[in-house]
DNA sequence: ATTGATTACCTGTCTGAACAAGTAATTGAA
DNA sequence: TTCAATTACTTGTTCAGACAGGTAATCAAT
């Protein structure tokens, strides 16, 4: 699902949407938190992703190179367990970096069957530019929370990933 | 980005992973909170998506199907509206679920233009599965938090959605 | 040293989602 | 009445992500 309204165009339609943010779309009323994730995700994943659009990164793409600018060459399979990710995913993911310049790949040399990914010398130009989005994102996502506000959504977050881990590799 | 490691599959796999939830990856340091965000949401995907996995819908589709059951015959616009979602992605799955025999297409007799998606009697089968899939799901997610919490939850989950949609609809 | 896992990656297929372009039907004016 | 929006929906392309196979290279025993 998801798409939420074009971001511009008509100019009037977002108020539109923007007047319903707590809308009990009837069925989900069963599950107000899950739903409530979801809805918090998509508005963070769109914004993320419009955040980023001008870098010609899409979301995901980031953190992978976040993690080269910050460790250096990494196997695939090193970014697989780090990110958490998929080999398929990590191998197209890889594949986009790389015909987009901003990563190159290079024979490891203690494992043929392994390929070193590294950033290219022209991807730092985006480093200071994807930082600097992150903590956009950050700022937006967090809005005039207090310190101690904060504190608290990060906790409960938190709690959530600890229920959901708990609950996800067959309970 | 994103996969975990498998569900089941060698059975150990998964201790490993759930040993370093709070890992901190890093580059995403400067953003601790969205970053929680991504993860919790991917969590949450992940476990709706095996929870439905064996009714045959995706992700997704079960709100639509909610929707259907709850409202009766809805004209594609109105879905989308509902849903928050994008008419192609929306034409699309309405295609897969008429694939999958859970609805059926019929001419809106007032508007030659739209189309009337209706649940097929078939489906119905699907609503009390998909109807405790929900409440498993809201369950897993939750764990054990005390009424009081759940509400705490709920109250920083609606706070970070005000703000996002705030600051996505261009400020 | 040969054989049988395991590991590192890749490809294909299907899903939701975003974006861009369409095609009809309908509506609103001039 | 005609003609220019608008609306309802499609199609094409590109992402990430999940899943199901592969194919080499490496490792661990026998």
């Amino acid at each position: 699902m998801a798409a939420r309204s074009r971001t511009s165009r008509t100019g009037t339609a977002p108020a539109a949407t923007a007047a319903t943010p707590l809308r009990q779309p009837t069925a989900a009323a069963g599950g107000p938190i899950s739903h409530a994730i979801f809805r918090v995700a998509r508005l963070h994943r769109m914004l993320a992703g419009s955040l980023l659009r001008p870098t010609g990164l899409y979301p995901g793409q980031e953190l992978v190179m976040m993690h080269l600018w910050d460790r250096g060459a990494q196997r695939q399979t090193d970014l697989i367990k780090v990110l958490d990710s998929d080999a398929a995913t990590m191998t197209r993911t890889i594949q986009r970096l790389e015909r987009a310049g901003f990563v190159r790949r290079r024979p490891d040399p203690s494992d043929a069957r392994a390929a070193l990914i590294e950033p290219t010398p022209a991807s730092q130009h985006l480093r200071a530019e994807i930082e600097n989005i992150w903590r956009q994102l950050e700022s937006l996502t967090l809005g005039s929370l207090t310190d101690a506000q904060q504190q608290t959504t990060l906790s409960t977050l938190e709690e959530l990933e600890r229920n959901l881990l708990e609950n996800t590799s067959e309970p």
